[in-house]
DNA sequence: AAAATATCTTGACAGCGATAAGATTGATTC
DNA sequence: GAATCAATCTTATCGCTGTCAAGATATTTT
């Protein structure tokens, strides 16, 4: 006998569940943000049972995991840029923008990737796979900019400083440390704030 | 008996329960991280039963809103340099570093500081407040560097961007993205990324 | 068709934030 | 000094969460 609860499926096997949910969790990650996301609410939402999503994920790590990777491979995606004409430092730029918009259009997954729960580094290897891709689609761009090879230390460095901007940048904006002004692109933002840095360093090396 | 862990304290009524709080809270934080601490654990420790913190907090948001709080003032405090001999380039480097060895030396306490708990823009007036002095306190020195008034609207550029590389630098090594090296001093790593910026700003000068 | 395996469900436990109502304290007032 | 009052703390409870254990169902294999 069918035991039905409040409501059950009439399919009770679904099919190829793991990736359904990571689409709904992919879905409400941005409505409820990046610490409120419950596995009870994601399985709800595809229509399982609570723990029916231990069957494909080990605890609820695994499958934000899956989701922060998700998120790594997209931003290499956005990464790449596909103008040829332009020059390096054109190129860095626009990857540098495209960054800040990723982030900005994504705030919730941006702040997934970058959160705490895999501040202490265990993390699936998918993850770090995607990291490291994203990482390497900017070390390219530099290289390319500076004329060295990819993996030379000064590359490595370049690149370092360069996300480290642009992250900072991304994240103070994301949790509303700094307040992105209304009626402004990002464009304009990122350029803006560039410029502020020219100043920076131009007074370091009149000293120097 | 001074104190009774599982027992009820003899002494019911405990006194000036709030500053207690904040400080098991804190001495808690860096163990168990910014998502993981809980009123509960809080009260416990401090002998108090569950739910007594909610007569000096609304909410876990306040308490930890509070704690936020009390890092940028610390944060604030350390950005000041004391030393009047070397030059504002200077400065801006000890503050630069200062910064990054205080997120290092409380990763917990950052990561809360900047975490997607006030990412909404919802705070505690005392914890915007603590942000804008420590802020100040960044301005002061890059004012101070590039021989403007406070209030510029180049120093608040430069200081944003100042603000979002090393907040980016130190969110990025706290968050395990980037592994420090081991046997790394802060002051090396600090002024190694910089050297790094410094190459890719002078080729972005150099094509220009 | 029967057996084995993968998948999903129900049930349960501990921990969490939070509210409501009662108990106890120190302070205030007569 | 005794009664009253407001602040403080406790107990009880709710709904939500992650997670494990055991049973039910579907799919695959034999």
């Amino acid at each position: 006998m069918t035991k039905t609860s409040v409501r059950s499926r009439d399919t009770y096997h679904v099919g190829n569940l793991a990736p359904q949910l990571l689409d709904a969790a992919r879905e409400m990650l941005e409505e409820v943000g990046p610490t409120k996301l419950s596995l009870r609410a994601v399985s709800e939402r595809v229509g399982v049972s609570s723990t029916a999503a231990y069957h494909h994920y080990a605890n609820r790590a695994e499958l934000i995991g899956h989701l922060a990777a998700q998120g790594f491979r997209e931003l290499a995606k956005v990464l790449v840029i596909r103008d040829t004409n332009s020059d390096g430092v054109q190129k860095l730029r626009n990857a540098s923008l495209a960054y800040f918009s990723f982030a900005r259009s994504n705030p919730a997954l941006y702040q997934l990737m970058f959160g705490p729960e895999f501040a202490n580094g265990e993390m699936i290897p998918e993850l770090l796979a995607a990291r490291e891709e994203a990482f390497g689609e900017l070390k390219r761009i530099i290289a390319e900019m500076l004329g060295l090879d990819v993996e030379t230390p000064e590359v490595r460095r370049a690149a370092l400083a360069g996300w480290s901007y642009t992250h900072g940048l991304a994240s103070l904006v994301i949790h509303s440390v700094l307040h992105f002004p209304v009626g402004t692109t990002d464009e304009r933002f990122v350029d803006s704030t560039l410029q502020g840095f020219e100043h920076l360093f131009r007074a370091q090396t009149a000293s120097a």
